[in-house]
Order: C-alpha cells, then structure tokens, then sequence
RNA sequence: GGAGAGAUGGCCGAGCGGCUGAAGGCGUCGGUUUGCUAAACCGAUGUACGGACUCAAUCUGUACCGCGGGUUCGAAUCCCGCUCUCUCCGCCA
C-alpha cells in the first residue's frame, strides 16, 4: 500500500510506474481516489470544527449539571434547569449536523480503501521496462548446460519408472495437479528441502515453523489480497475466513504485524519451510503435464525485515539472491538470473530478480525461484514497523525469496542427473540425507 | 463443542456519565547530587489524521482505553453485536 501523502504528492510517478506493472492501475483509479481524498479532507475539516465546538459546550454543561445536583433551592434548581436546556440547543444541533457528515465520509471510505488496496507501487528505476515476462533482462548465467549423448526421460517417465512419482493416484484422490511422491522421491523431496534450510541456518536466519492457514489480515498485509484473492485456497466452514497461504512469506513477513520493533534488532532474518497451496485459477491448459505447475508443494522460504533505507534493501536484495544461487550452486544446476521488468511485476514489489533453472525436458530455464522487494509496501499495510534512533516511527522494509521450491526443483534434479541406464544419481550435497549415491529400479 | 472470567499507555494497575490522553507504580531518556557504582531528587516520556508557519523546529484541532454499532448535550465508564485471551469440562495428533 502506498502512502496517501506520497499519492498526493506524486500522482503522475504513481499513474505512470502502475500503467508499467503487470496489474495495471488505470490512471483514472489514482485520479478517482484523489478526489475523493480531497473531498474526505474537506469534510473532515468541517466535522473537526463541529466538533471542537461541541467539546466546548459540553465542557460548560458539565459544572452546570453539578450544580443542579447539589441546589436544594427548588425554585434556583429550575432556573438552573432551563439554563441547562438552552445551553443543550446548540450541542444538539451541531450533533444532527454531525451526523450528517460523518455519513458522507462512511460512504466515501470503503471506496477510498479499496482503491488504496489495489494501486500499484510504482517500479524501482533501475528495473528494465517491459511489457511480460518475455522482456525479463538476463544479468547472469552460471553453470553448463548437459549435453546428452544418449536420448533422454523427461521426469515423468523417470519418476514413474524408478518408482519415485505417482501422479495418477494423486489425480484420484485430489484432481488435477496433484501428485504423490514415494521412496527416493519422497526422500530426494525432503533432502534438498533440509540442505536448503541447514543452509540458510548457517547463515543466521531463524528457523521457523509457520501457520500456513491465516487470517485475511496476513493475505492482505502482504499484498496478496484484495487482488490476489482468486488465486487462494478458503475455509467454506470457518468464520471468520482462513485460508491457505501460497508460500510462507505470507506467514514470515506478518509475524511481527501491528508491533513496533526495536531498531536495535533489525535487520530480522527468518527461514520457514512450509507446504505452499495455489489455486491455479485461471491457468487452465498451462503446464499441465508433470510437477511443474501443481496446487500444493513445499517450499523453503526467506524473509528479511531491515530498516527504511533504500540503500540496505538493495544490500539484502542481493543477499538473498546470493543465498538461493549458493544452494543451486551446491546442487550444481546450471540456472540464470533474470532482472523482471516492469510488465511483469507484482502490483507490490519495487524489483524482482527470478532465478530460472535450466530443465532439459522443456529445454529452457524456467522459473524457480523470486527474489522481491517491497521497501515499505508491504509493512504499511502490515502496520510493521521500528523506532528510528531519531525517535521517530517508520515503517520497515521487507524482502523474500525463494531458497527451494520442491518438488518443482526436483524436474532439473531427476533430469540432470539421469543416467543412460535410466538411474538417477544422487546429487553429492544430498547424498548424507538419503544415504544412497544412485536411485535405480 | 459446553460452562465461566477477562481485554485500559512500553509494562503493571486504578478509574461515581462531564474538570480523564487517562491516578499510582515500573521501565526508558535527560538533569542535579555523588570518588566510581548504587541510591535519592527534579524533569520528560504515545500514535494517527488534519490545519497554520520561513515546511525544520514549533504551535494548533480531531480521533484513539480489544473491534464495530447504539443511548446521551457529553461515554474508558451505560446498552447491543463481534473478536481475542485465560480457566474448567468434553474430544483429540
């Protein structure tokens, strides 16, 4: 969410860098809630006003009515009495005029929050314009991709001849884009999962076992709702609503919702691994096949709440890329970063970086992991926020990324690593949590 | 799921419908005193949204005692609804 003030204050930056995002804001949406900021003010204006003048009254009427208590003299009591009732005809005027406004403003509201929601932080500058997902800049490339010299399986055919994937009995019991791993599948799943988070341990982020059900307050601090609301899982028999999060960031960023933390312990660093569930509404007929795109998975996530400066966010921007790149590094998949352009980023996020893994099967990188940064869109609506060693109230910045996203991550892995025998050998960093260097039938 | 108790500032805790942004205490910060520390004493100590201004300091208005509504000239205080927390019972990984 972005600050009314700052709206105000910058309304073309805000028409111009939403126009740029992948939710677009109509430029007429920025316009519609200025005005109705500009008529909200004007009649807050007029209710304050009315209002000191009625703490005013009030503040006579109180002595008064004391002393009405206390005067036995009945003829001086209701000569008290009648001073009291004229002194009553103005409060109790202002009181109707009141009211009066204070119903204009509760219409204007709920319109006025709602486009609040839903405008679009305008892109960091250094973040290329495009207008999808096909103008993302490549800004590095590690690894070498396997040349195959024998023809080969894609995950699918390896998971289900080595026993490791069931999809089919997945689509029994939970529909499409459901999936049970098995045996070294189910192993190799947790492995890369715990490598994921050991590492991330050593490098002092928190562990943490998170709700993965929350209230809408978490979806919507977080930036996932109103907007995103479709793409989440909700409790028909729970009131009031909870649903399931998308990715425990949803969880690790409202940890420390509506609380003021001490500048003293920023930054924050915490790590969650949690099952992720998505809707997938809307990408019917889209990766359909295997576990590219499935509804529930399992992910390690981290999350770095630091101070409001421009400056440390990018610092941590690029830490926790570095941190995901490192686990590729140690699985040795040859992946490439991309900086996410305009087009496609979060209505949010200031700047994206998606880290995309090479997958022989669908002979390209494709995403893996999203490494974002929000500077303070997400703490405002969160209410996050420290004391400055001025003494002043600010509100943190927030970052995330992926660390490993499994069993997503398992395509390249199994791929990778296929041998022309059809076994799989075991990446070498996950050798000590299977106890096994090769799968085989 | 059933029964009961409660929710007040950073924390603890008081609060007959008016003089309560809220006693008292603790904590924190500044100062005085002190060989150092401690103690004592003095002072300060919220947030949000407006307005004025040489837009920084400052001054000023309004709101905020879990949340939302109501009664009233006036609500922390009375009434209604909701949420949350705690205790006991039941169920349970």
């Amino acid at each position: 969410m972005l600050d009314l003030k700052f709206i105000r204050e910058n309304p073309d930056l805000v028409k111009t860098g939403g126009l740029q995002k992948r939710m677009r804001n109509a430029a007429s949406d920025v316009d519609r809630l200025l005005q109705l900021d500009a008529q909200k003010r004007s009649v807050q204006q007029k209710l304050q006003e009315l209002q000191a003048e009625q703490n005013k009254a009030s503040k006579e009427l109180g002595p008064l009515m004391g002393q009405i208590k206390k005067e036995k003299d009945s003829a001086k009591k209701a000569e008290l009495e009648a001073k009291a009732e004229s002194a009553k005809a103005r409060p109790a005027a202002i009181k109707i005029e009141m009211a009066a406004l204070e119903d204009e403003i509760k219409k204007l509201d709920p319109e006025m929050q709602g486009l609040l929601l839903s405008i679009a932080a305008p892109p960091d500058a250094d973040v290329p314009i495009g207008k999808d997902d096909t103008e993302n800049v490549e800004i590095k490339k590690w690894g070498t991709v396997r040349q195959f010299d024998f023809p080969i399986k894609d995950h699918i055919t390896l998971g289900r001849e080595l026993n490791l994937i069931d999809i089919d009995r997945g689509v029994k019991l939970a529909g499409t884009r459901s999936y049970f791993l098995l045996g070294y599948g189910a192993l190799l799943h947790q492995a890369v999962l715990r490598l994921a988070q050991d590492m991330m341990i050593e490098r002092g982020f928190v562990p943490m076992s998170v709700p993965v059900l929350v209230r809408h307050e978490p979806m919507e601090g977080t930036g996932y709702f109103p907007l995103g609301r479709e793409q989440a899982y909700a409790m028909s028999n729970e009131d009031p609503a909870v649903y399931l999060v998308g990715t425990a960031e949803v969880s690790l960023t409202a940890y420390h919702m509506n609380e003021t933390l001490d500048v003293k312990n920023l930054p924050r660093k915490y790590v969650a691994m949690s099952p992720c569930f998505r809707r997938e509404a809307g990408t019917y007929g889209k990766d359909t096949a295997g576990l590219y795109r499935i509804h529930q998975f399992d992910k390690v996530e981290q999350v770095v709440i630091c101070r409001n400066d421009v400056e440390e966010s990018k610092k941590w921007h690029q830490a926790i890329l570095q941190n995901a790149e490192d686990v590729l590094q140690k699985l040795n998949l040859p992946y490439r970063v991309v900086a996410v352009c305009t087009g496609d980023l979060g209505q949010g996020q200031a700047a994206k970086f998606d880290i995309e893994t090479w997958m022989p099967s669908r002979n390209a990188y494709s995403e893996t992991h999203s490494a974002s940064r929000f500077y303070e869109f997400q703490a405002r609506r969160l209410n996050l926020r420290y004391r400055d060693e001025d003494g002043k109230m600010k509100f943190c910045h927030t970052l995330n990324n992926t660390v490993i996203a499994s069993p997503r991550i398992l395509i390249p892995i199994l791929e990778m690593y296929q041998n022309p025998d059809g076994s799989v050998t075991v990446p070498e960093a996950l050798r000590k949590y299977i106890g096994v260097e090769k799968i085989t039938t």
